[in-house]
DNA sequence: CAGGTTTCGTATCGATCACTATGGATAATT
DNA sequence: AATTATCCATAGTGATCGATACGAAACCTG
């Protein structure tokens, strides 16, 4: 059941588990969750539909796998960016700009999985758009703890809104998914970054000077 | 066949078209093109499925009337920002200021329909994937030009990148669209707004001066 | 009123959806 | 070798998808 731990006995799976969820994340990274059918992953993964439904479950399940993958795989710049130690205004320079890398990379689907997955939803599939939601408001929230730790630390003006400017770049990070979406080259979404950054306050000073 | 103009004969129609029509588009603004079954618009229509047809062809055509629908009643503000006789930063504003309001109203779907419609999608809707970028490509045609605009009326300075900046408009439009529909309020979308006018560049000095 | 035209309501159409029942095949365990 | 457990391939499940065939009903024109 767990494809993780070896099996104890009985055939072999004939098949990587993890290539075949590469191959399913790519998928539903580029079409969404609804739009990926079973035909069209079994395709893609090469598998047969009770391979996939013996190896995760079903496809709800498998989305929620693909979604972690993806999370581990293609977005540590977020986290780099976000916990290096340099100063609150290069963290930020680093996670727009690393998301205009991540967002345009050449043989990927353009944009966020979180984004492209399941922005709308049949009423069937709002648990997954619910999960969908849950990350990106995860993302906005780690920014948000970053300012705060810098604000704290006088690199932000003490009156900065935290929550605000959080949601800002997170939604100048979500724009930049759709740009990307809509064939925005690296070079296009580095400028759009970097137009974002203008919006930083200037370093705020340290507290008691 | 076209509901616009008075039918010469025959039975006439036991419903309002427009009304039907603005039935379809909140569901598609809300669930998306393909994730909005014929049921779905059936019960919200209040129209049996060969009324439907009758009226308005198929799904994809009803879908495309809906785009056109939600262009004429539900987007106004961005046309009266980038029209009205104003400095390029107060057009700037109002256009970001109006997407704060227009993405979060009482009563309607969050965000905008040409972000929520339909951004990923099954091959068999790349079709209308593609309509909807065109819609966004649009937009940001407009804004580029009225950038120009101010550029060349000296209201921006003169090595801006219009096309540079103006994608960064919209991209941060997206990104309301998208907090919008993550549950953002108005208030919450206003401040965003304003956090990305802080990235517009002092005003140019006039040619010349 | 007769003829023509359009829409009406009812009852579906074939295709595709996510998913699974069944039984043979292949491994570790005893 | 016998047992047990897992996976494999084939084939097909009921449900829902978008879209229609059919004939009766309701209007305009002559």
């Amino acid at each position: 059941m767990d494809n993780l731990e070896k099996a104890r006995g009985g055939r072999p799976r004939a098949f990587d588990p993890d290539r075949a969820l590469d191959a399913a994340m790519h998928l539903f990274w580029e079409h969404g969750y609804e739009a990926t059918s079973l035909a069209m992953l079994r395709e893609a993964m090469g598998l047969t539909p009770p391979q996939i439904y013996n190896a995760f479950t079903d496809k709800e399940t498998l989305f929620r796998k693909a979604l972690i993958r993806y999370h581990q795989t293609e977005i540590g710049f977020a986290l780099d960016a976000l916990s290096a130690p340099v100063s609150t205004r290069e963290a930020i320079r680093r996670l727009l700009l690393g998301a205009a890398e991540a967002y345009s990379r050449p043989g990927k689907p353009g944009g966020c999985l979180f984004v492209s997955g399941a922005l709308a939803a049949s009423p069937q599939a709002q648990a997954i758009a619910d999960e969908l939601k849950a990350y990106r408001k995860a993302s906005e929230a780690a920014i948000a703890e970053r300012l705060a730790k810098g604000r704290a630390a006088g690199d932000l003006p003490e009156n900065l809104s935290v929550e605000g400017f959080a949601k800002y770049l997170a939604g100048v990070m979500n724009g930049m998914s759709i740009q990307a979406r809509d064939g925005a080259s690296v070079e296009e979404l580095r400028i759009l970054a970097q137009t974002a950054l203008a919006a930083l306050p200037a370093e705020g000073q340290k507290r008691g000077a």
